[in-house]
DNA sequence: CAGCCTTGGTTAAAGTTTGAAACAAACCTA
DNA sequence: TAGGTTTGTTTCAAACTTTAACCAAGGCTG
């Protein structure tokens, strides 16, 4: 079956979220490393854990929860624990698990910081979007991200495809 | 002044595409790792250099236009000359330059691997939306790069601002 | 042209991410 | 209940990223 390349504009949007994408994680990693002194990911699952009954979550859960593996996630909470932003605490009832929960020195950057990331974003996207635009920005995140947590991307079986020129053989940067 | 949170509406629309971003790039990088032993930053430059005239480009332009960092790119390119795939030159006229040149070898990986990666961006991608809906992502797009490309993101003045419980400190993950 | 700022590119060290493998506890199942 | 599988988590090495220097070549100004 032969490739079915993309469109120019199908290009073009493609391009526009990547170029999106990688702007805007690289302005909110400079801003929080600034203020709060860690990546956006690390944040990301402070706040995780700020929003749980009790700021505690299983290991397994918060990684699911933050979208990483759990080695990543067991990395960041052993650089959070030494900065005393998070402690871990063994499960009683499966000597397996273990919690991580967000102390109150961590709850207290969280609060802290919470303000300059949201002026971040504000800035970057919703004062940027209408608010028909923000919808849509929900229902297509939503669909790309139902079509992945799903299905596992089945992997597309490869085959020979005669080689176009004079059009670029990538669907983005 | 007081801090704008995200409505509920807007925190959505924040978490929705935050999913999505990295859900696609896990998948993307996952399926280019497999199928042309890099990741997807490292197939962009090489698709990058594929549409300069020459299949070269200066390092600095290259770059820029992989939006990435200077340093970054000298590692990846690094890397890709080991693996043959690019080159170096250097610039006759400017004895600082030195250019970045696609190898016949990199460009036959792209031609060889641009099919499986166009369909894993279509599947997860623009399989899922509409016509409309491609050209929204295009709109919304294009309006969160150019707020982040032009003005330097403007640090926020950073102020005090009184806890709002039940109500997550983060406006997404 | 000498001093000084800018530009293009690399390097080194520290930090982060990945992917596979290791471990141990919990859960079957015959 | 022994043996095998699954589950929760960590560990390790290799790959990658970041940040802050660093160096050399170009440009500019007096």
């Amino acid at each position: 079956m032969t490739t079915r390349w993309l469109t120019p504009k199908e290009q073009r949007a493609w391009r526009a979220f990547m170029a999106a994408k990688i702007l805007l994680e690289d302005a909110i990693d400079r801003q929080l490393q600034q203020d709060a002194g860690m990546p956006h990911l690390y944040y990301g699952i402070l706040a995780n854990l700020s929003e749980e009954p009790g700021h505690k979550l299983r290991m397994t859960d918060l990684a699911e929860k933050s979208k990483i593996t759990r080695s990543r996630l067991t990395y960041a909470v052993t650089r959070l624990e030494k900065d005393g932003l998070i402690r871990r605490e063994d499960c009683a009832w499966d000597k397996r698990s273990s919690f991580a929960i967000l102390t109150d020195e961590g709850m207290a950057v969280l609060e802290r910081t919470a303000p300059g990331h949201v002026e971040t974003v504000r800035a970057a996207v919703f004062d940027q979007l209408s608010d028909e635009q923000v919808e849509q920005l929900e229902t297509i995140g939503s669909a790309i991200a139902r079509a992945l947590e799903g299905g596992e991307t089945p992997r597309p079986t490869s085959d020979e495809v005669p080689w176009r020129r004079r059009s670029s053989p990538c669907s983005g940067p």
